[in-house]
DNA sequence: GGTCTTACTTAGCAGTCGAGCA
DNA sequence: TGCTCGACTGCTAAGTAAGACC
């Protein structure tokens, strides 16, 4: 921040932390305290760089992308190599070493031998699982993909013919007894009303069929009176809903997470409507058939951001887009992207989301009543005979695959999803949605123990896409209360664990010893896990898969992380560390190892989470995070000034969440406007100090001795320039005041036949008493002061996201409680979304602890 | 016991909405 | 009325981890 002087009259947090920003440039120590009950700050200082600095895409030069892929190629069979090198290098290289200091003699059982040695070679093992019929894909999920591969293709060529009979598939499947209970689906054109569910509670619903009519494509009707009503009744059904508090029922066995499930399905984005218009290659326009012509569009709406300047992003798409060009029954002369001119369909796009964006009052009414209407048709499930919402119903459109960072699929053809490739999870005795017309689901099951209402794969990454219910939801509620509760029993095992890893950093099996290394990194910088990553994926890493070029050891004891994290998010952390840590991770790089190796080469998420399990029952590295978050947080909070306002307070609670998400590395972009926000701000406040400058004055004049009262000191940072402009400004502005003033004054004039007057003088201000301007003088202490904590807050959180802990990591009952304490009211620290996530913290009192 | 699948949570960003202001 | 800006929402990518499968 350029303006200090502007920040001075704002006390700093309590804990002596001045400032984040200051804060980051402290770098702390890790070491010689191990005091479990001090708050994670205490003990953790993180120099957090703006992620941005390093682009999470790696540079457009012409190769990068393909130097990158080869790394990850070379450093992937690398990391195997230097495994299987380790292993059989190890114990020699170890003891050979120079340190021989007696914490480095490791034995050599077999449970201390590196992964690489103890596992047969992954390849080995994916070659079996391709070499033929020994893939361990469930046989179910293969059936369905099968048939969902099979349907799309058919479903191409059957779209205009009738409805055909609905799948049904029996689990013959060898799978444990209950997990999907299937039943035959009779007939998908039985247009007899949902079936009513039998209820769990007491109370019952309209079928949710009947709120909304049917139109083809997925397209809903009805008035906006009949729309408006439905709403309404959604919200009464909601606040019905709100009465049903499954947080003071006994929870039973969780496997069943429902008994009766009625639903409409998921909506499919409209078909492709071709727009005719040409784009162009090496200057001559191109007839495109729609399929080319859509794929084209995806692309041109693009120009103009980074993803057309990723050489991957371009090369994936001009592979993809080549490939649907070979089906076009319209011959074409593309060849190369570089002589596509995508303009005219840039700026038919463009001019698409101009005519959105200047739609009248009643086109902008119409189009929320259709979402309205969607909304309330596939928005909503009965579970157990209750209306709750669903969060994400539609399915996903095409487009091309925005993977972040310098992800390897970036540009790839995300294509259009059919009914014949998702999965209905849906009760046994509802009534399955329709499919849309001449369409048919891959499969519908009955399966009460996953919350999944449907589900589709998508062709990019293999990977599942999931209709959950939304975060408000019982089933989404229960799930956090238990994830925060397992967090806080933590508390009672963490001392123990903290013990252990400590002995166990000096353990002479490597195995032990770079376990509690890590875990000494995941308790005390809240690392992720780190699960391993395909070749096909961002190279990013966590804890465990962190690899020799992202520690950088600063002797005597300081360490450097630098990794991209989860979403290519950069972390780096500059911290020092136990003397044992040190030596440790010395050890750890030691040669024969090298760059692209990993670190840990004996430990991986599912050894460390199985020695986790020895301690708790369900315990796992991601506990810690949200442990520690929701620890800190509380630890945090007790800088609450008790008498402070509520601006102070909040700042409190704010600064308390900035600490939790600089600890989880939650960054986000600094936004293009800061800068000029911040200097509107800036003179915000130089305004106001200025009218207290002049109120001073008139103190004065009435009261001279005050001069010598420090709160009647001269205001510091106003030089004569900024004061000689803000003059001028005033002097203008009065000016403008008094012309408008003029001319309704003789507006009034004319109408009632006066005369006209040529200018108006300024009134003449009388000077109030000391009484009125002491009154005058405090209220814009007031108003500075409160102006000073929003900039500081607006400045402190330039970086940082502080939504994500707040949603993901803090327990909420912490800030119930705080909210009680301190007296703020609960709407201050929570939005609507949040008071519904978290309906079952309300009724926390206002001593509870985590 | 290793690999892979499945189900879920966690994450940042872009678009939308609405309040406040000139 | 139009503009700005922050808050909120929706979207979907990217993690974690249990357990199915071979």
């Amino acid at each position: 921040m350029s303006a200090p002087t502007e920040m001075e009259g704002v006390a700093p947090s309590t804990n002596g932390v001045a400032s984040i920003s200051a804060k980051r440039k402290a770098v702390d120590h890790l070491d010689g305290d191990s005091s479990d009950d001090l708050p994670l700050q205490a003990r953790v200082r993180t120099k957090t760089v703006d992620a941005k600095k390093k682009p999470k895409v790696e540079p457009s030069d012409g190769d990068s992308d393909a130097v990158n892929s080869r790394r990850r190629s070379t450093d992937s069979k690398r990391r195997a190599a230097a495994k299987r090198k380790l292993s059989s290098e190890d114990s020699g290289a170890e003891n050979s070493s120079e340190d021989t200091d007696e914490s480095e003699n490791f034995s050599e059982s077999d449970s201390d031998a590196p992964l690489a040695k103890r596992a047969k070679s992954k390849s080995a093992g994916k070659k079996r699982a391709s070499n033929g019929n020994v893939s361990s894909k469930s046989t179910a999920k293969r059936k369905r993909e099968e048939m969902a591969k099979d349907g799309t293709d058919a479903s191409l060529e059957r779209s205009n013919s009738s409805k055909s009979e609905p799948k049904i598939k029996e689990e013959k499947e060898s799978k444990p007894a209950p997990k999907l209970k299937k039943v035959k689906v009779e007939s998908e054109s039985d247009d007899s009303a949902v079936s009513r569910p039998k209820p769990a509670s007491k109370k019952s619903k309209p079928p949710l069929k009947k709120e909304v009519k049917d139109e083809p494509n997925g397209s809903v009707s009805g008035t906006p009176q009949k729309k408006a009503r439905g709403k309404k009744k959604a919200e009464e059904d909601e606040e019905e809903d709100e009465q049903y508090k499954w947080w003071l029922q006994q929870q039973g066995d969780t496997s069943e997470k429902w008994k009766s499930l009625e639903h409409n399905g998921v909506f499919f984005p409209p078909p492709y409507k071709p727009i005719g218009v040409k784009m162009k290659y090496d200057g001559r326009e191109i007839d495109l058939d729609p399929e080319a012509e859509e794929v084209a569009g995806f692309y041109a709406q693009l120009v103009g951001t980074e993803w057309v300047e990723n050489p991957t992003f371009r090369k994936n798409f001009f592979e993809d887009w080549l490939a649907v060009l070979a089906k076009s029954k319209k011959s074409h002369p593309i060849k190369s992207l570089e002589k596509c001119d995508f303009s005219p369909l840039t700026e038919y796009y463009a001019k698409i989301r101009d005519e959105r964006k200047s739609m009248t009052k009643e086109q902008k009414e119409a189009s929320k009543a259709e979402k309205l209407a969607l909304d309330e048709k596939y928005g909503w499930a009965l579970i157990d005979g209750r209306k709750e919402k669903i969060g994400n119903f539609r399915i996903e459109p095409p487009g091309l695959f925005r993977g972040r960072g310098a992800h390897p699929k970036a540009g790839r053809l995300k294509k259009r999803v059919m009914p014949e490739q998702v999965v209905i999870n849906i009760g046994a005795d509802a009534k399955v949605p329709d499919p849309p017309g001449g369409h048919q689901w891959c499969e519908v099951v009955h399966d009460n123990t996953v919350t999944w209402l449907a589900y589709w794969k998508e062709n990019v990454n293999d990977a599942f896409k999931y209709v959950f219910f939304a975060a408000g939801s019982s089933l989404k509620g229960q799930s956090d209360l238990k994830k925060f509760e397992k967090a806080r029993d933590l508390k009672k095992h963490v001392r123990k664990i903290r013990n252990d890893y400590q002995a166990g950093l000096k353990d002479e099996l490597m195995a032990t010893r770079q376990r509690s290394t890590a875990m000494y990194f995941i308790d005390r910088l809240a690392l992720r896990a780190g699960n391993e990553k395909g070749e096909d994926e961002a190279d990013t890493v966590g804890c465990c898969s962190l690899r020799y070029e992202h520690v950088t050891l600063a002797p005597p004891n300081k360490v450097i992380f630098d990794f991209l994290g989860k979403d290519s998010i950069r972390y780096y952390n500059e911290v020092e560390v136990e003397d044992q840590v040190f030596k440790n991770l010395k050890i750890f790089k030691k040669p024969p190892k090298k760059e692209g190796d990993p670190l840990f080469d004996r430990l991986d998420t599912t050894i460390l989470n199985k020695h986790l399990q020895n301690y708790m029952k369900g315990l796992t590295a991601k506990v810690f995070r949200t442990y520690n978050a929701s620890h800190t947080f509380q630890e945090q909070l007790q800088n609450t000034p008790k008498d402070g306002s509520l601006p102070e307070k909040l700042l409190a609670y704010n600064r308390a969440n900035r600490e939790v998400a600089i600890l989880c590395n939650h960054q986000r972009s600094v936004p293009k406007a800061h800068g000029n926000q911040m200097e509107k701000l800036k003179n915000k406040v130089r305004a106001l100090k200025y009218e207290r400058r002049k109120i001073r004055e008139q103190i004065l004049e009435l009261d001279p001795k005050r001069k010598r009262k420090t709160e009647y000191a001269e205001e510091s940072d106003l030089d004569e320039d900024w004061i000689e402009q803000h003059e001028k400004f005033l002097e203008e502005q009065e000016k403008e005041r008094l012309a408008k003033k003029l001319e309704k004054e003789n507006e009034r004039r004319k109408e009632e036949g006066e005369e006209l007057l040529t200018h108006l003088d300024p009134p003449v201000k009388k000077t109030p008493s000391l009484d009125r301007l002491e009154d005058q003088f405090e209220k814009i202490n007031e108003r500075i002061k409160a102006q000073k904590l929003a900039m500081v807050d607006k400045d402190e959180n330039k970086t940082t996201a502080l939504g994500t802990s707040k949603i993901n990591y803090i327990d909420p009952r912490i800030s119930v409680m705080w909210c009680k304490k301190y007296d703020v009211p609960l709407e201050k620290v929570f939005n609507k979304s949040l008071l519904t996530k978290f309906k079952w913290a309300m009724e926390t009192p206002g001593d509870w602890e985590f």
